[in-house]
DNA sequence: GCGGTCATTGGCCAACTGGCCAATGGCGGA
DNA sequence: TCCGCCATTGGCCAGTTGGCCAATGACCGC
């Protein structure tokens, strides 16, 4: 038998990490060498380990899952990353996808797509749970807000008017208010609250 | 040694589930007898086996662990229930504390502390993480909404007006107003938009 | 270099918003 | 029974909103 798969967790559940450890580690076919609760400990086991595979939590407090990945490939642009999700919000996958991740999946697959999962970023390909390619297609007819309008989003969530808006980014509030409307549209909302309210359910905003 | 605490996991998290059965099988004083991906499978399953203690996930699709939490007391008024969730909304934890949960552990707790929180509410103590005691204690200071405005808040977030919310409910606008303006106040929130935001940041909307 | 996208700004207007005042009827707990 | 909370509604007003029209300069990829 081939020498088992090294795997790193990284994810800030401690009792998600057990479990996974445990789990993994009654496989022959893989050997948990570390864990993390945290991004930045993450990137730094990385370091020392070398795993062959990082399965890696997307939300988490500090350095989010989507920042460590960015670093973690920026640094070894080879690294095999399965991102592991318990929310299925587009946005998280694409952009995990986007950063270079090698699949995603979420908690709620069976044990057995995870094991063949992290088999197949290991042989370097990707993969994803059929459930979440659908996502990924619905995404496609969907419009992409840009960093202005994203930024522009984040003021709304907090009940910013547009001359308030206008104010804090040194524009005009019918700038802000040309924003506003380019969110709405974007979004399919009716207005600002309705905005959020999608921003939230498609992962843009984050409790 | 005592026999083992028969435990009953409801999560729609597979792979939590697994990980959390393998974890918990491993040590003696544990004996993991079935678990259920969804509420009602949950409750089926305690029916049938009746297990000491049911370690139940707060957010799950279809009957969310809340209800179902209400309904497993309901029909087995002294279950022993420990709560188990990602989120650490506070409105989760009144709402599982009120419905008679024996505990809520959230899954960043140490592994130990899941272990010592099961063995307590078997024991028919209750149990609450440090951290969410802290929590609870905010909550003491922040007002509850009434069973109006909850209503209210839901069409809030889907963009409606006031004279949209009047028709709906069947109301004058004056009164839609009124409700938004005792919900505005007790999110401590300047408009709609930001109060939606502090909804789903207390965990009063889900996304 | 040209077309496309993006950020920027202006005017106009009907509608909606949130704040402030005040009042009534019902229902449940002390 | 009385108090307090809740749901209900009204008027008034300045401020904000979203829709619609149109325009400019910057930057990017083909």
């Amino acid at each position: 038998m081939p020498s088992p798969i090294r795997l790193l967790l990284i994810d800030d559940h401690a009792v998600m990490r057990a479990g996974l450890a445990n789990m993994l580690n009654a496989n022959p076919a893989f050997r948990v060498i570390a864990g993390a609760d945290d991004g930045a400990n993450g990137l730094a086991l990385f370091r020392e380990h070398r795993p062959d595979v990082t399965l890696l939590d997307v939300s988490m407090p500090g350095v989010s899952g989507i920042e460590c990945l960015h670093l973690l490939r920026a640094e070894f642009p080879d690294a095999r990353v399965l991102m592991l999700s318990s929310s299925d919000a587009e946005e998280d996958i694409v952009q995990a996808l986007e950063a270079g991740a090698c699949g995603y999946v979420t908690k709620t697959a069976r044990p057995a797509e995870l094991t063949a999962a992290i088999i197949a970023a290991h042989a370097g390909e990707r993969v994803i749970s059929p459930a979440l390619e659908r996502r990924l297609a619905e995404r496609a007819s969907g419009s992409t807000l840009t960093a202005r309008e994203i930024e522009v989003l984040h003021l709304l969530r907090k009940g910013m008017t547009n001359p308030d808006i206008g104010r804090l980014l040194g524009i005009s509030p019918r700038t802000a208010k040309a924003h506003v409307a380019a969110i709405l549209e974007k979004l399919e909302a009716t207005d600002r609250t309705e905005a959020v309210t999608r921003a939230f359910e498609r992962g843009l905003l984050k409790v």
